[in-house]
RNA sequence: GGGCGCUUAGCUCAGCUGGGAGAGCAUCUGCCUUACAAGCAGAGGGUCAGCGGUUCGAUCCCGUUAGCGCCCACCA
């Protein structure tokens, strides 16, 4: 931005490559232990290294690049550490893809090439995600990227398995999981979600052996009879009490199966009778456990009939539905059928419906570890923005069952548990293996299956600096600050970090918890490929700037609340940005002169100066109050407000006068000085959530130092209080709003645009002659008010004129033609409708005696002195109308 | 079956400890006024979902109803 030829767009392109060049070259993102400093530090929430960013990640990585910009400027010793997630199932899942197109897969290749086809996605991935946030502006800690399966990360998960291990926390199990048939993995209960679909209610008649009575029982999922192993009914269902004892004939398979009484079992539900399969059931598992029920397994890994189906054996487990429902009703099984609406569990990856499945797999027993996390937020080590989180976070740990942490996958953390081929010992072990520590047999192999993704990545704010070490990082560092995510990976990744924080980081990973929503389209959906409705980051940044696209992300919603994305709130934004491009570019153009040195004593300043000094003391003030509170959004709307609406609106404008008059040095140099003050300071307070284009301006206007970044954060200067001023602010309101009440009338009577108004002014309020006639310049520059005439209330008003009125000032815009009475009536008696209103719930509530005695005594001040403004202007109003009356 | 959120201007949303509503976009009227037409100056538009309650006073607090959305949940 050269003062000569200065661009008179906002061009962000020409300038975002450059600045984030600039701030990595001087290192200044970096995080240097330094004990006497306060800490503030965030773990990014490591991106999956699936692909590339989406919406929700540019809205996260502003968040905490606002967090952080804020808090370095405060003065405090911040690190964001970032990196990326290895992602084990979704990772595996693309490059299977990818092999798949290529006409082969993984089996074919084999686990080591197939493992470094995954490291090369990975690189790939990896490195242009994190282009990405820096294409966003992200000031992370390069220099400590970390990835979830680099070597530290891995040493941690070791660490973290077989100490689990050790304490009895971990341990491997036979039993009913959730089966993907898709992905043919086991996966734990959060990873399945469940839908309400429409479905039906078959009833089938079992044989009772050795008589002609039948017993129906009712069921969603005809194929597994095929596993049954038993009939359950009620032990008081007194339907049943008879046969209970009794042995079935299992239709079709004609296998002789018991009738038995357990307490599960819903005598409303159905017939009361509940047939039984261990084996592909939760709750006949348990049933099957305790009556020692076979576990029959006929649905294999992928979903196909087992061998032990007979003639069904092969077939997909829908197409077996069909074919054994035809089978069952021609021999007479089948009674009746009901439209059956039910909850059935999908694969959160693929979506394909989750079989309950046995299997032998490693759990986390949680119980122990999910107290004292549940603890840490009810007593508020921890705490939710916004707070309702808790509540949903706390119910889940409260009810938490055993985490199922392996994964029959390749891609992740392998499983450190050896197995003797020899003695059949299973060692778990910090370091690999070779040789069996029992028998010293050298028979032995690790386990193939690797660690649900989530298990590392719970480990992440200490995993990343450090630990198992007693690192300086830690000592710092730990527990971090304020962790910012989405409400939808709460149990997935919060949990499990303060789970895992506080057994094996021995403090709480962060003090807050930020929440936000979703990033969704403009119809409400949520973006995703299969829709094609997302919209990429990259592309908006292409068009309309990272500062643009960051500004409208934090805007205009609230904290842990959805958000919708619309293209025009990004252009509204990047208008935003132009406008202050604008500003800054009047202000190089009028700086000829600028004397870094000069400041201006107290009474150079004009009020309109004392104005815009407060007004900014305020909003640093209120930009700061809010974002401690969390309120990022609120706090963004303020520095818009302030500066468009005051800074460039009004107090440009103002500043014109003194700043073309280029012979009046003094008042120039003020007017330069407070201009650049106000600007560099605005800079300052916006740069968190537009570093950009704040680096850019502010690196051409008169500045100390190497950065904004690095400039103290305004609101920090006990100084800045002293700005306020209550009663020139007064001042300037009364003439702002007379200034627009004088450009409305002006409106009104289709005044010229070039052409001045005469206006005359009465003053009710005397105090505030004085104010004004050291003013009147505001009054011809900004309502092209001239000549202006000032007296005092009692004085003659003009007659061939229209008026308005604001607190203390009656106005009056004489007219050389005639006036339109009829016209003017009309709009005078609008307004005195309005004040009726005012007036009359004003009357109301201060004639009541309970206002009276129980409000604060302010406020029914405030009242009171609102009613005296009202019957001021009423009685203007009043003047005016009776005086056109008689013409 | 539990729990939570939302309902405010035509649209999308703010409104953070109760003193009678705002923004952006859209609409209408004037303006190419030497920082900015990605702009300037004006204007219109809302019984703050319905009903009850607490209070001197409710968009805000409590209860309830309706609609929408989300999360959790092992009734076949």
């Amino acid at each position: 931005m050269e003062e000569n030829n200065i661009p008179k767009v906002y061009d962000p392109k020409s300038f975002e490559k450059k600045w984030y060049g600039f701030w990595e070259e001087n290192k200044l993102f970096r995080a240097v232990v330094e004990e006497d400093k306060k800490p503030y530090s965030i773990v990014i929430p490591p991106p999956n290294v699936t692909g590339q960013l989406h919406m929700g990640h540019a809205l996260d990585n502003t968040l905490q690049d606002i967090l952080i910009r804020w808090r370095r400027m405060q003065g405090y010793n911040t690190l964001w550490m970032p990196g990326c997630d290895h992602a084990g199932i979704a990772t595996q899942a693309k490059v299977e893809g990818a092999l798949r197109e290529e006409g082969t897969n993984r089996y074919e290749l084999g686990r080591e090439k197939f493992l470094e086809r995954v490291w090369q996605w990975k690189e790939k991935f990896g490195s242009r995600i994190m282009s990405q946030l820096r294409s966003l502006g992200s000031s992370c800690d390069w220099d400590r990227e970390r990835f979830t399966m680099d070597e530290g990360c891995s040493r941690a998960v070791r660490e973290v398995f077989v100490s689990l291990y050790e304490k009895g926390l971990i341990y491997q199990g036979t039993r009913i999981t959730n089966w993907c048939t898709n992905c043919n993995t086991a996966i734990s209960d959060i990873e399945v979600e469940h839908e309400t679909e429409a479905g039906h209610l078959w009833h089938l008649r079992y044989q009772v052996k050795g008589t002609d009575q039948y017993v129906e029982v009712a069921t969603t999922r005809p194929e597994t009879m095929l596993g049954d192993s038993g009939v359950a009914v009620h032990p008081d269902d007194k339907r049943y009490t008879d046969l209970v004892g009794k042995t079935l004939i299992l239709p079709v398979v004609n296998r002789e199966i018991p009738l038995f009484a357990d307490e599960y079992v819903d005598m409303e539900f159905g017939t009361g009778a509940v047939k039984v399969t261990p084996a592909h059931d939760p709750n006949d598992y348990e049933m099957g456990l305790r009556h020692n029920l076979e576990q029959i397994k006929v649905i294999t890994n992928t979903g196909k009939m087992a061998d032990n189906a007979g003639k069904y054996a092969g077939m997909d487990r829908y197409e077996c539905r069909k074919a054994l429902l035809k089978d069952l009703e021609e021999a007479g099984v089948l009674v009746s059928v009901e439209d059956h609406e039910h909850a059935v569990g999908h694969c959160s990856r693929c979506h394909s419906t989750i079989e309950p499945m046995i299997s032998t797999q490693w759990f986390v027993k949680m119980e122990s570890l999910a107290k004292p996390a549940a603890d840490a937020v009810k007593n508020g080590d921890i705490r939710f923005v916004p707070e309702r989180f808790t509540k949903i976070y706390c119910q889940w740990l409260d009810n938490i069952r055993d985490w199922c942490i392996s994964r029959q996958l390749w891609w992740g953390h392998r499983i450190p548990a050896w197995y003797c081929d020899d003695c059949g010992e299973t060692t778990v072990s910090r370091v690999d293996i070779c040789e069996c520590p029992k028998c010293s047999g050298r028979n032995i192999h690790q386990d193939e299956d690797v660690l649900d993704t989530w298990f590392s990545s719970g480990l992440w704010p200490f995993e990343t600096m450090g630990w198992p070490d007693e690192t300086p990082e830690l000592k710092q560092f730990y527990p971090t600050s304020t962790l910012v995510t989405g409400y939808d990976i709460i149990f997935f990744w919060v949990a499990r970090m303060v789970m895992m924080g506080l057994e094996f980081g021995k403090d709480i990973p962060f003090k807050t918890v930020y929440i936000h929503g979703l990033v969704r389209d403009s119809q409400g959906r949520k973006m995703s490929k299969s829709l094609g409705n997302g919209i990429d980051p990259l592309e908006m940044i292409d068009k309309y700037g990272a500062d643009s696209l960051r500004f409208m992300l934090i805007t205009g919603n609230t904290p842990g609340n959805d958000m919708r994305f619309y293209e025009e709130r990004v252009e509204s934004a990047r208008n935003f940005a132009n406008k202050l491009w604008n500003a800054s570019r009047f202000m190089l153009m009028n700086l000829e002169g600028f004397d870094k040195s000069f400041v201006p004593a107290e009474d150079d300043f004009t009020l309109a100066d004392k104005w815009i000094m407060s007004r900014f003391a305020k909003t640093a003030q209120g930009v700061t109050e809010n974002l401690e509170k969390y309120e990022l959004g609120e706090a963004g709307r303020l520095i818009y407000e302030f500066s468009w609406s005051e800074f460039c609106d009004w107090y440009i404008e103002l500043a014109k006068a003194r700043l073309y008059d280029k012979g009046n040095v003094r008042p120039r140099q003020t007017a330069q000085y407070v201009l650049s003050f106000v600007l560099e300071g605005t800079l300052r307070l916006l740069h968190p959530f537009m570093p950009f284009i704040t680096e850019e301006i502010w690196q051409h206007i008169p500045h100390e130092g190497v950065s904004v970044m690095t400039t103290e954060w305004p609101a920090n200067d006990a100084k800045l209080a002293e700005l306020i001023n209550e009663a020139d602010e007064a001042g300037m309101n009364t003439i702002m709003e007379t200034i627009k009440t004088i450009r409305a009338l002006r409106l009104e009577v289709n005044a010229a645009p070039g052409k001045k108004s005469e206006v005359i002014l009465n003053f009710t309020e005397e105090s505030l002659r004085a104010v004004f006639a050291a003013n009147e310049g505001y009054l011809t520059v900004l309502a092209a008010a001239e000549p202006v005439t000032m007296q005092p209330a009692g004085a003659a008003k003009p007659e061939n004129a229209i008026s308005g009125v604001v607190n203390g000032v009656e106005i009056y815009l004489p007219l050389k033609g005639l006036i339109d009475v009829e016209k003017e009536t009309a709009r005078l008696n609008g307004e005195m409708a309005k004040l009726e209103k005012e007036i009359s719930r004003l009357d109301k509530k201060l004639s009541n005696q309970g206002f009276l005695a129980k409000a604060p005594e302010d406020v029914v001040a405030g009242e009171k002195e609102k009613l005296a403004g009202y019957q001021e202007k009423m009685k203007a109003v009043k003047e005016r109308l009776s005086y056109l009356a008689e013409l």
